[in-house]
DNA sequence: TTTAAATGGTGTATTCAATACACTAAGTAT
DNA sequence: ATACTTAGTGTATTGAATACACCATTTAAA
């Protein structure tokens, strides 16, 4: 009875590429999982909250830092962990897809994003479990509340916001319906500047009025 | 680094009485909070999992069983048990207002329901931060899946489930709305059958047609 | 310099859902 | 018989979601 228990953290860390859908896995090195791909995270350290340590881990195992996570559920599969029983708290977080230098340690392989769609097939541990879990909240996460501005860099146009909603929901939206809906709103302003570089008309760059997370009816 | 931490599970029962929201205490005995009230909760066992334990310590500490335990959230800040490092595992559930028997062990003073919105002012460890995300969580479950039906007998009049939202929601609704709203959605079917033992017009008794957890938008 | 390619940007008509609102019906208790 | 209590019903209005097509502005290539 009332035995102590190891407490881990695993982070679901998803991201928009190329119009698809990324989660950010690291490789294993170490047995039994060597070479399978995981979820990053690691045992918390004494006095060191959950929050804090999804944190650390993330930045020591990938680089990605200043994300703003968030914390998901606590799995506790008594078999999820070979090495005894290890409970889970997963954290999860949405980041642009720029602006992070990927980097791991010597005891991982490889770092980098794979398609959540096609994920390897088998990940360690029950991350496959914990990545399921993980799209679901992220999609109900986007319907339901703002979340979505930490997909996307400071300045964006519309049209990459829309291109942000329709890669997690996963379908297309009209145009005009999805720029009136989304100016109504009044959660973006215009900042005045155009979008350049492309080979195309320049594109009104808006930002966030606000980035903290508000519940409300998206689509 | 590294240490084992112990775990505890907290559970948030609801129910409706009286046409006021309640949560289910439990009177503390031993320092340092002798006393005070406490949500039903406790340390897990070897080998045990969350979700089972939350259901033991539920029907060992009140006599409250059977009930769809679901897990909220996870509460770790450092001071939260004067004892040590006890990270706590929150769980929430509704349950119908009749068909308890409510006792506790020798360990406690008394159980019962409190009115959620005037609680004892202080509750032992942080369970008044628990309550408070709890309550948020109900407000959010009830307004966009069926969880409703697990505050109600297995028959009831649209009344009563009209008296459920309205408490939960904390707003009035109007019937015929109400009752349009509900029917259109196909959630529930009559039973054919009409109450009895009130001083009024009978009602038609209703069944929900399914009691698995879904997302459907509702108010 | 003309043209093609790419994305940016705009308005209206229709459908559906949400809301506001008041009376009659059928029991029970006196 | 009557008063009391809750059950049960329909319509008109408003606002939101949807469906739908063309011209504008830039870059690159011919």
């Amino acid at each position: 009875m009332h035995q102590n228990a190891h407490v881990a953290v695993d982070n679901c860390i998803f991201t928009v590429l190329d119009h698809k859908l990324h989660v950010l896995l690291i490789q294993m090195k170490k047995s039994p999982f060597d070479g399978m791909w995981a979820l990053p995270g690691g045992l918390i350290a004494d006095s060191e909250t959950l929050d804090a340590a999804a944190a650390r881990i993330l930045d020591e195992q990938t680089g990605v830092k200043h994300v703003y996570l968030e914390q998901l559920y606590t799995f506790d599969e008594e078999t999820r962990d070979p090495s005894g029983r290890v409970l889970s708290v997963a954290y999860f977080s949405l980041v642009p897809p720029e602006g992070h230098e990927l980097r791991t340690t010597k005891k991982y392989g490889a770092v980098r994003f794979w398609e959540a769609s096609e994920p390897p097939e088998c990940l360690a541990y029950d991350h496959s479990e914990i990545l399921a879990y993980a799209l679901q909240r992220l999609q109900w996460k986007v319907q339901y509340t703002n979340v979505i501005w930490s997909l996307l860099p400071r300045k964006f146009t519309l049209s990459q916001l829309q291109n942000a909603y329709e890669t997690v929901l996963n379908r297309a939206l009209d145009k005009r319906n999805f720029r009136k809906k989304i100016l109504s709103l009044g959660l973006v302003s215009s900042s005045g500047e155009l979008s350049k570089g492309g080979r195309h008309r320049p594109a009104m760059l808006y930002r966030f009025k606000t980035k903290s997370p508000e519940i409300v009816g998206v689509f």
